[in-house]
DNA sequence: GATGAATGAGATTTCATTCAT
DNA sequence: AATGAATGAAATCTCATTCAT
């Protein structure tokens, strides 16, 4: 099951890996597309590695093209605009999200545990490409961000998966009938992103074994149909 | 009961508000020092709107000082830097925080649950001063920023007030003994933290109140001592 | 008789117009150097048009490539470069302007004066091969500009034209003695490009056939040798 | 009488002139304002110089700023954009434009002619500041040019003057009555222009004496009311 | 304390040109 | 011949910072 991390990076290469090569070993002609497709990869994974490390706003065009082996004005001559970039890598971050969301098949309650459990162990890889994802996200936080769209669209089909997980579960008798999904969906998208979140700033401080802990007990506690459910959620507390 | 949402905000003056009158009416000569607050208030609150609207980076010093409603040099001749009133404005967030987290007294888990409340009602008001707030938050996420420090400092300071809170409430038996007061710490806060994100980015397609409603259930159904507790957490998902 | 504004355009054509077709109907294969020419003419047309609109120093040499119905590359592959294709139109431009000046025959008066008129007319059409004309010309002006050599020659030419024919003129006693050939060439010339060029600037401010008709004034009551002429110039005029 | 070329030029200062010295010599304190002031004429000043030599798009802001004696960046600084500073300039030539062609008082007929002998008279001074504005105007020449507007206006007001003037003659019975003043006004500013740029662009080539000599001739012998007039313009040739 | 002119480093962006296909 | 990927120099513009008023 997928988690909200993308796993794509070919590594901080210094000059651009060389594509396909021949039986021989000798570079095999590349054709423009692979080569403006291996420029791509190339350029998109020294982004994230510059984001990661620095920020958006702290990260030059030229050195993303320089980061990923090529020139420093590549990045702009092939995205047109940094905002373009950016974009792509968000959408890029979004792409290996939700997938595999719904086709957990058995026990739709187990199948959350496992994705707070996938979640967090990915962020605590440390791969640099989850805290890209979390650095765009947080510069997406702004008002008028231009990048607020991709993550209304992103967080969206997220919270969407976990709704459905959720829905299929009570229907399955897997998960607690009295659950609110589209609730239960912010709250939990928001508990990974938070404890995520929270780690990244300050990996030595959190314990994200315990935190993950937790995270489930909060959902099994909550889910669990199998749990004597007493006094039952008061009504008028739903008033903000 | 306090939350991680700052209050103070002098609204978008277009010029500096004048400050204490006598009686007669007659504007009070000033001292150095009040004009300086003042100013210092005035920056800040402008500078946290900016940042809410358009981000950190984006918004240059000149902006500060005149959405302050003085100069274009004064952000700059108050603060000395542009980190530092980032800094400066970061610190002030904090300071509302967890003030008075320890000081309810009675019930803790009640605390707990008036807590998620009170933050989130915070968020839904939309005051541009918790959007400020998470804003430079988020600035805070690539793993060389500046501000990181700060943020390490006040995301511990507010996990250690649930966490004895969580104590107390264990102490007092209005809290259940099997809690692991360090993971509920980090879960707790970062279950705010996450679904107050994603209300700021999407606003329209996040119900605060649904979600609030499943925060709490969250707390209760996994904190309450007085609940029946069958199959307790296996052990062995703690491992990440 | 020929003014000095080109006349070839192939139109806005969005893909490069196919070339010689057999009776079949099948398109005959065509030469290379038949491509070329093709190629070029495309080239020129497009550069023109975006000149007429834009300016020199404003197109780009791959938007002439796209303008053309081609790629982004040919414009340089073809020229080699920027300045050659500007070089290079600018001679166009030339080719059909004095050309058949002399060739009037009978009556050098009427001759000049229906040059006027076919000037200004060619004008009006507003065909954008006029204007780009005006525009390469304006970038000539700058002291160091690489062009101006090629519209000194140009105007040199276009001048001498004139000059060639008030002698004849004045041979053959339809142009009044008195006139200097020399000084009645540069004014002429720089009645049309002087009249034109505002026509360009503000089509709407300036009414073109009351000035032609003006124009033509000028040069009857000048150089009309049937006129009576009354008080000669004060030749301490001349004197600048 | 003025023409149309600028006059002010504080010459190739290559460290900004101090303003307003005390008795003492010892260089007054300026104002902020005496320093915007001085500024601003320094870089109009250094800009003319430029565009005049290499033409508008092949100078540089920041070209300008240290050709003023100033920093590479104070061109732009001061007047926000590259547009900003060539439409002021473009203004800054018109001032000293029309400015008195109509307070000639006397005689309107030999206003107009040493209106001429004036104008390219300023020409063949070749001060740069001529050429600068013939460059910046020649710019404007592209359908699409940001500056047209600004010598739509330019080129009006200067036709317009002529026209007062050609209508006071008529009043005044110094200039024949059948004489157009909207077509004389548009062909006599394009007389002018068209033939200073022929001087511009090849001074060596033109002599702006003798064409000088012929563009009063054609004023004289076409708007001089003690001239016979035989055989009138014919009206069919004003359709163009 | 406060203003705003001036600096200069650095960002994005454009684009002629070169090179590989 | 033609395409288009890639380079790198140079442009405009932004802005934190410095300096003079």
């Amino acid at each position: 099951m997928s988690s909200s991390t993308p796993r794509s990076d070919s590594g901080p290469a210094k000059s651009p890996e060389r594509g396909p090569t021949e039986q021989g070993g000798r570079p095999r002609r590349r054709t423009q597309e692979e080569r403006r497709n291996q420029a791509e990869r190339a350029l998109l994974d020294a982004a994230a590695r510059l984001f990661a490390r620095r920020g958006v706003d702290q990260t030059s065009l030229a050195e993303v093209g320089e980061e990923a082996g090529y020139s420093r004005g590549l990045a702009n001559h092939h995205f047109g605009s940094k905002a373009a970039l950016v974009e792509r890598l968000a959408h890029r971050s979004q792409r290996d999200f939700v997938a595999g969301l719904g086709d957990i098949g058995g026990h739709e309650l187990r199948a959350l545990l496992s994705m707070i459990q996938a979640y967090l162990a990915g962020v605590s890889e440390n791969s640099g490409q989850t805290r890209a994802f979390f650095v765009v996200w947080g510069a997406a936080l702004p008002a008028e961000a231009a990048l607020r769209p991709v993550f209304v669209t992103d967080d969206a089909r997220f919270r969407d998966g976990v709704e459905v997980l959720v829905r299929a579960g009570q229907a399955h008798r897997t998960i607690r009938a009295e659950a609110d999904p589209a609730g239960v969906a912010v709250a939990l998208v928001g508990l990974l992103r938070g404890t995520a979140a929270q780690f990244l700033i300050d990996p030595q401080g959190v314990d994200l074994d315990a935190a993950g802990a937790t995270c489930k007990q909060f959902v099994r506690y909550t889910l669990d149909p199998t749990r004597a459910a007493t006094n039952e959620a008061q009504p008028e507390e739903r008033k903000l």
